[in-house]
DNA sequence: CGCCCATTTGAGTTTAATCAAAAAACGTGG
DNA sequence: CCACGTTTTTTGATTAAACTCAAATGGGCG
């Protein structure tokens, strides 16, 4: 079940087909969750670490008084903080976008898996450390960029990670967010997301229809976003080594 | 001398004299490097995992045309990631605010001392997922808070990061940063900065004196910052266990 | 003393927020 | 397949927060 997940950490490193069966081990207890609804709240004690099979998630803070942030976005094949349970409790909240199905992974079978399969081990670091980076690059694009820069820089990371999970066609990938979740991602209005992505329509930088978008010239868009791929390490050795020769 | 990281790292868990003993062993290598300079460089490929022994600095992000983001700032007891060598490149830079005193751990004696003290492993863990933690509020204080606020709640945890590895003194700690650092952490012009500091000590919320500031009354700039602590994660169980017992 | 860096202030501008309401799209049950 | 309620998107008018540009002041240090 965790091809997404698998073919994801191939970017960074080749598994033998022994590291692949043990990714596979992962997927054996599945929870569903519905749209709308939080897969897990503030304050609550985290037990084991989730990984998304399907659908799309956001994890997000909030203020008393309402205002509210999203601080990433989860797709398929991500994993949340593989020691979420040296945590007490939950500093945030995990809400799900569309109906989400998880792999719930108990704590000793990943530590188990852990220590037998090293090569797991650093591609799973390696995923731990590139959501480290996108955190940061958020971080950066909140406190730099313009809306429109924010927007753009928004759907290129979006591109690209859904890409590198096989979930693009083409120049189109999904993206079942609402323009209130977009404002909320990328501490703006509703209103001025709204304005903004009519001016990336009118500019031909981005088509949207249905729950997908599509980039019909991602150099653009990646000019106008000042958009650096590096930060997703996607291009590490991964392509050319094979693990079990 | 990695003093301040033990410190820290009992405020999660009680650690043996043992441990205590193993995480001294860390600090050997030394490296030390003048206010103002690179500690490491985008494009740089990282060696070693680095231990913050003394001074301040900083984690940074810029663009081709200028626009610069202070993305986390570092101090003494503080970690970079745990795993960086298993990037190629590094995909931002540090930098030195004061002098810094530098640990510089090879990852053989770090994976080593992993492998022998599960329980300084574990605290390492939690290090780890705490700067995960301050990183995702950086995101929501860029995105959601006004500049009074976002200046007020940095004030907070900087205050309570100090007073974590034994750096405050009553209500006051050290804060070597200018207003253009300030500006550049904060997603502020540091204009702005300025005159939003002349009103946050117009209004008695804080006082500066030298490199340092003091904080008169806690609560209420945590009021203003909208500030909840819960991210730090310092109230474990750290404080209530004995580990040689 | 003089230089450099950091801070401070003023005046005018811009980006994005706010408030309010209409239009469109979506889903669902009849 | 249509009607209806709900959610999402869109638009307009006004306001406010923060930025820009420019210059003066202040502090620390050799």
């Amino acid at each position: 079940m965790p091809q997404r997940l698998i073919r994801k950490l191939e970017h960074f490193t080749r598994l033998s087909d022994a590291d692949k069966d043990a990714l596979n081990g992962l997927g054996r207890k599945v929870r569903l969750c519905e749209a709308g609804t939080d897969i897990i709240r503030e304050g609550d004690t985290p037990e084991n670490v989730n990984l998304f099979l399907d659908g799309w998630a956001y994890r997000y803070k909030q203020l008393e008084d309402g205002r509210r942030q999203i601080v990433a976005f989860f797709v398929p094949g991500d994993l949340c903080d593989l020691h979420v349970f040296v945590f007490r409790e939950m500093d945030h909240a995990i809400a799900a976008i569309t109906p989400v199905r998880l792999a719930v992974i108990p704590r000793e079978h990943l530590l188990n898996l852990m220590d037998r399969h090293p090569r797991v081990t650093r591609a799973l670091w390696w995923e731990t450390l590139v959501n480290a980076a996108i955190q940061r690059e958020w971080t950066f694009n909140l406190g730099r960029r313009t809306a429109l820069e924010r927007l753009a820089h928004l759907f290129c990371e979006v591109f690209l990670r859904l890409r590198a999970v096989g979930l693009t066609e083409g120049n189109t990938c999904p993206f079942p967010v609402t323009q209130v979740e977009l404002a909320d991602a990328t501490g703006l209005t509703s209103v001025h997301v709204n304005r903004t992505l009519r001016e990336m329509r009118a500019s031909g930088l981005i088509v949207f229809k249905g729950r997908q978008f599509t980039v019909p010239d991602f150099l653009a868009l990646r000019k106008v976003a000042l958009f650096n791929p590096n930060y997703l390490h996607l291009d590490h050795e991964g392509a050319y080594l094979n693990a079990n020769a």
